[in-house]
DNA sequence: AGCACCTCGAAGACAGTAGT
DNA sequence: ACTACTGTCTTCGAGGTGCT
């Protein structure tokens, strides 16, 4: 408080003479020279919590001491404002201190060393400001650095008050509305109302519903382009997101551990694939089919027309050896191959030999590049997945394991087909449900004596509309 | 799943504020 | 005094949450 009550003992005339003239007082106070600077940068305080601490040195607690009694002095008046918090109770982040107002505390505590009475405020101010002025770049150099320290402090305790937008994720669109402000603001420029921006929203909010939906329609559609655009940059984005954390996006994410887990070890791949051929499956499928078509779309140059896209359409899809064209799919099965040796310790051998002869199928099956999910074959006429998945209820789990492993890239595919009897089952289960049409050899990536023939010919005919 | 409700962010430029 | 940051104000729609 004794400090404080300084602030109020004025000598004007002591003031500036001091600061300016005496012999000692131009050491420190008169005219700010790098030496004299660089001789005080040990004070400069080092962020605004020290800021008017006295001795308070080092101290790097969020506590302003020092601070409070200066706050108490001239913001006696300023009742005890209530702390800014966030949703979460977390404090606001003290702002960061410029240059200018570390160089007006350094130059406080200067006063107060060289034993002169701290003028007040308004004088104080306007004595910093003539000095901060007359300063060159180099002078200021220690308090533009003690800044940008404590501007790196203020970041990082932002980020964490108020988590910083991702930059990488879209804008969103603009409104009709906001697109409607645009013009609006560029109409009334040099006109704008009293009572600044806000006064102009009014104006602006207010010709807005006086307009016309017939004037309102060029930004309606601009809002929809926008909108559009917006839309695939958000799927572009999210597929980026999921790619870089290896899993779905989090309303996936969310779904996913709601139902069963996608891709996680020891699910019903193995055992549970024709255990579990229900509605969570079905569900898993059509959540997969949808990752499918919107991770990746295929663009009509690698869609279905090539008669190599058609190759590699069939029952190559197929296979696990596709699977690393997805991402995510393939950081799965990374994850997998990862925790293999845990599974596998409660793994028959034979299981493991199947283990590995898939993995050397998916090895065989590696020629499909990256990101590059086959192709579905185009759609003329209409079967949909529903109708493989629940009208055939007795051969679901065999179609779907089959579907899982292969069309669909699920990511399981390799425990599916790990899953030696289960596999033959599978594909068993498939030959009956598309009998009649199964002729040729097993595709590659049946295990060896799987079982059953398969053609590709007599697969791709019936095309999917995926409903 | 679908609905209602709520919050936030989109643009603009300047006034106000914090900090001594 | 200076600097950097926030709030202002509008409408609309996206997206999240909670409930039925």
């Amino acid at each position: 408080m004794a400090d404080s009550r300084t602030f109020f003992i004025i000598s004007v005339q002591v003031m500036s003479c001091g600061l300016t003239n005496t012999a000692t007082g131009q050491h420190h106070l008169g005219q700010v020279t790098p030496s004299a600077t660089h001789m005080s940068y040990t004070n400069v305080p080092t962020t605004t919590s020290n800021a008017g601490g006295g001795g308070g040195g080092g101290g790097t607690g969020g506590h302003h001491g020092g601070n409070q009694s200066i706050t108490t002095h001239h913001g006696s008046n300023k009742k005890h404002k209530k702390p800014k918090v966030n949703k979460d109770g977390i404090p606001a982040p003290k702002r960061a201190t410029t240059a200018y107002i570390n160089f007006t505390q350094w130059y406080r505590e200067e006063l107060k060393k060289s034993g002169r009475p701290i003028p007040k405020i308004g004088e104080f101010g306007k004595e910093c400001a003539g000095k901060w002025n007359s300063m060159n770049e180099e002078d200021k150099t220690p308090f533009i650095n003690t800044a940008m320290k404590d501007r790196e402090r203020y970041k990082k305790e932002m980020a964490v008050y108020k988590p910083a937008r991702d930059a990488n994720k879209p804008k969103r669109p603009g409104t009709a509305f906001m697109l409607f402000m645009a013009d609006f603001r560029k109409e009334m420029a040099g006109k704008e109302p009293e009572g600044g921006v806000a006064a102009l929203a009014k104006l602006g909010g207010e010709r807005w519903r006086n307009m016309s939906e017939e004037e309102k329609r060029p930004y309606v559609e601009k809002q929809n382009e926008e909108k559009l655009r917006y839309e695939v940059n958000m799927e572009d984005y999210r597929r980026k997101s999921a790619g870089m954390t290896g899993g779905p996006s989090p309303k996936q994410a969310r779904l996913s551990t709601e139902g069963s887990e996608v891709g996680s070890p020891g699910d019903s791949a193995d055992s549970g694939c024709a255990n579990n051929a229900d509605h969570n499956q079905e569900q898993d499928g059509h959540q997969v089919l949808r990752n499918r078509q919107n991770v990746s779309t295929p663009s009509p140059a690698t869609s279905s027309s090539s008669p190599q896209a058609q190759q590699n359409v069939s029952p190559g899809p197929l296979t696990a050896g596709s699977l690393p064209g997805q991402p995510s799919h393939q950081q799965a099965n990374q994850t997998q191959q990862q925790q293999q040796p845990q599974q596998q310790q409660q793994q028959t051998a034979s299981q493991q030999q199947n283990a590995q002869q898939t993995q050397s199928i998916s090895n065989n099956n590696n020629n499909i590049p990256n990101n590059s999910m086959p192709s579905l074959p185009p759609l003329s006429t209409t079967m949909s997945l529903s109708h493989a998945l629940s009208n055939h209820t007795s051969l679901m789990a065999g179609y779907s394991q089959h579907s899982f492993a292969s069309n669909f890239g699920h990511p399981n595919a390799a425990n599916v087909l790990a899953a030696g009897a289960a596999a033959a089952a599978a594909v068993a289960n498939y030959n009956q449900a598309h009998s009649g049409n199964m002729t040729g050899s097993a595709p590659s990536y049946l295990p060896t004596g799987a079982g059953g023939s398969y053609s590709a010919q007599s697969h791709l005919p019936g095309h999917y509309s995926w409903n």
